[in-house]
DNA sequence: TATTTTTATTAGACTTGTCTAATTTCTAAT
DNA sequence: ATTAGAAATTAGACAAGTCTAATAAAAATA
């Protein structure tokens, strides 16, 4: 049995090794659990201990089969309790990260597959992430970087990188949300910022922005 | 803020406030909350601190105004998600419990009511348990142990006492539910065992049974 | 009332997960 | 190759919540 915050490592692991970065470090880790990186350094060895991780200086801190799994369920659970969140009880995109972070926690052998049952086996996460299956296959889909756009381009929304309530609501203030259609008027040099056509309106956008932002096409 | 287990505490409380017992004690915190009464001492000052509860020697542990509150939000979260996993994830009456104390302590400012208004506004918990509106009311039902039934009394059974899975799963194999059909055939005044008539089914069962068994009529 | 038993409380220790402040080890650039 | 800066690690402390053992207070009983 893991505690709620082996769990968010474990977490925070996974979400680091489906990036670009070559290795998961202790610091990259500290920066996503948002702690120390000496406690970073506490927890690698607790999870070593259990199985969980491997860990080498040179490579960083990868899942062993057993966490993989582990942390996949929480990917799992958080992402269907959104759906619920979102379809159910009609919470908006941006109310209903914090709570799955509570709510994927919530132990019981089954329960990732019921809801899934329940909310008919939805494909996306609102935020439209990819929900892993119940035998741990998880699709990939194909998607590109706000930012990588060319001027003239145009896209849709498919995911974002982001799920803080200042960049939610800040999408919701922009009108955009998955699925929205973006054209790429101008991307101005000096700051690689973008000036972007959603639903007829112009707005300016920064790299920062561009780069949290998943798109397709 | 209050901790998880705080709120466990505030509950616990609760729970004993409605109880027949003159008072609630240190002792039976610590028998509600399964720790060490010494325990119990150090968290009756911190909620003491917090202004949730107060507490004199002779009489005892009581709510404030605040801690109320609180208490009643979470028992009426506990019951809610108890009808979600009861009616909506199809989880059975012996599961649910151990899943709705954790679910209770999800933290968000109106859970309780978009929970209460997607589950269509029930008013008693799948153990037959009364749930407290937003406003704070707690309608109480007449109901009376099985144990002061006489012989040849017919009744329904409205809530159980007890909800470990022991018990539960007990309750299963007699076809006890809620709602179930009671008739008295005899009482054994030995040990005070009573035989009972359920759904056709003769059965005998222990006092500490009929001790655990609500029933009205 | 005196004594026994139960209950409440204190003191001190332990665990988990965190921190800060060194210190060591790497990496990269001169 | 040397050194500055970054990253990793260690050591020691702290907060929350728990425990055991010892003591104080209250209640029950002889």
């Amino acid at each position: 049995m893991e505690t709620l915050t082996e769990e968010n490592y474990l977490k925070a692991i996974f979400k680091l090794s489906q990036s670009d970065a070559d290795k998961v470090s202790p610091t990259s880790i500290a920066e996503e659990v948002e702690v120390n990186a000496a406690s970073v350094i506490d927890m690698i060895k607790k999870l070593r201990e259990k199985d969980l991780i491997t860990y080498e200086k040179k490579i960083g801190a990868e899942l062993t089969l057993k966490g993989r799994k582990l942390a996949l369920n929480i990917v799992r659970k958080h992402r269907l309790w959104e759906v619920f969140l979102y379809e159910k009880l009609k919470y908006s995109w941006d109310e209903i990260h914090e709570m799955a972070e509570q709510l994927e926690h919530i132990q019981h052998d089954d329960l990732a597959d019921r809801l899934d049952e329940f909310l008919n086996f939805p494909k996306f996460d609102p935020h439209g992430d990819p929900i892993p299956k119940a035998n741990g296959s998880f699709p990939k889909i194909s998607k590109v970087l706000l930012s990588q756009k060319q001027i003239g381009d145009d896209c849709r929304v498919v995911a974002i990188k982001d799920t803080s309530p200042d960049f939610l609501q800040y999408l919701k203030q922009l009108s955009i949300e998955i699925e929205s259609k973006i054209i790429i008027k101008d991307r101005i040099a000096f700051d690689n910022s973008l000036v972007i056509l959603v639903k007829g309106n112009l707005s300016s956008v920064s790299e920062k922005f561009a780069n949290s932002v998943f798109v397709k096409q």
